[in-house]
DNA sequence: TGAGCTTTACTGGTATGGAAGTATGGTATA
DNA sequence: TATACCATACTTCCATACCAGTAAAGCTCA
């Protein structure tokens, strides 16, 4: 029974700057200031400076005292730990899925939407698609409490996809997907997990050519 | 390179309710006050409020605008949430451990540890051993990285626990960490699997007690 | 007596000024 | 020319004052 109250200003402050750092219109290692963004919402220092505590706890952002407020580069280490979490847990969530047969009809429209956006070059399409796909799974599997969770550690993965999505071939994530969505359709648990599993581990090729690509934008 | 500086201000506040919310010594649905709080620390409001938010973004606390922050419920959705990432991750961490055989004298140490904590009655202590034992595995599996991100997630879980390990049976918990480091020793993955996955659903079974002996502390 | 309004004492939210620390560019000196 | 020093212009951090919303107590009036 949450209140419907609206947000203070702080938090909408937080939610712009995180939407713009996921989208990647605030690139890693950009200076962020207190008094410019202020300035830029009409608002004091302090609830931008909050906005920043926030976003700094989120991982997207670097409050360093006395000296300035930047952008997080991509941590490889936060990448590849969400990787392999994502990997363990929706192995988890396939077998349940195949061993349940549930309604897997928001899977199969996600899939023709990512079909869609391929053809049409709507490379933020496709990513959100993306996501709906494996958090159909998620909810099929009983578990949207776990994707919350998850939500929060693929914040670092969203980062990087913005920029791999462009270079990278979508048609064969998608036929990675349509893998897992057979398999679950046909009830194989152990052929789910390793279909999920193979393309979840698509991103341990991806993340190396991306680093090498921009390497400004990385860490670790 | 990162500076060894001394944290703000605001961060050490932080820091210190973060930990006492963990030990317990704050109780779910306190109510903290800015002012109560700056006045015991001998500090201004903006510090502490400060720490409040950080706290916010934690998942500990909970701070309603213009009436009041209170330390978070223990919510159950997070705790089974939590406690279903740990039981497909660590079930990984086991399986790549027995297959590689790694150095695993740190976790044997901990499991006599925790046999002289159960003699002694010291329950923070066995505590801090069982989360050592955990993540000696994890650091075996060489997943440090993951590690870490488990530990956020573990907050929620924590708190429970030093609710229930006063009342449960710690030698089920000793036995059960037995029976995984025998399997992993032996180098049987689907042993080792069963067997961690084994002791992390047993607080499935513990979490509805403890709910129902506490209804105040927990929510959802 | 009791329902409804008003007052009042709180809460966190925001604005602003100054303190403390850091980086930078200029200047004096060897 | 190179180097050490220092003034200056930033940054975030903290303190203080004020604003706005909440809730509960007390009052008014039927």
């Amino acid at each position: 029974m949450i209140p419907i109250r609206a947000a203070t200003t702080a938090q909408q402050v937080h939610d712009w700057l995180y939407r713009c750092v996921l989208r990647g219109d605030l690139l890693p290692g950009t200076r962020l200031s207190e008094i410019e963004i202020a300035a830029q919402v009409n608002l004091s220092r302090q609830p931008v400076r909050e906005a920043f505590i926030r976003l700094a706890a989120d991982g997207l952002a670097e409050v360093l005292p006395q000296r300035g407020t930047y952008i997080g580069r991509i941590s490889m280490r936060a990448v590849l730990s969400a990787r392999f979490i994502r990997e363990a847990v929706e192995s988890d969530f396939a077998r349940h899925v195949a061993g349940t047969r549930p309604d897997l009809t928001a899977m199969a429209d996600e899939l023709t939407v990512q079909e869609r956006c391929d053809v049409a070059g709507d490379v933020p399409g496709f990513i959100e698609s993306d996501d709906r796909f494996h958090r159909a799974m998620a909810l099929a599997a009983d578990q949207a409490a776990v994707w919350q969770d998850l939500e929060r550690l693929k914040a670092q993965m969203n980062r990087l996809r913005h920029l791999s999505m462009r270079v990278f071939d979508r048609s064969q994530t998608i036929a990675q997907h349509r893998a897992v969505l057979t398999a679950l359709q046909a009830g194989d648990a152990d052929a789910a997990e390793d279909a999920i599993r193979t393309h979840l581990r698509q991103m341990l090729t991806e993340l190396p050519q991306m680093a090498a690509a921009h390497p400004d934008y990385f860490t670790d």
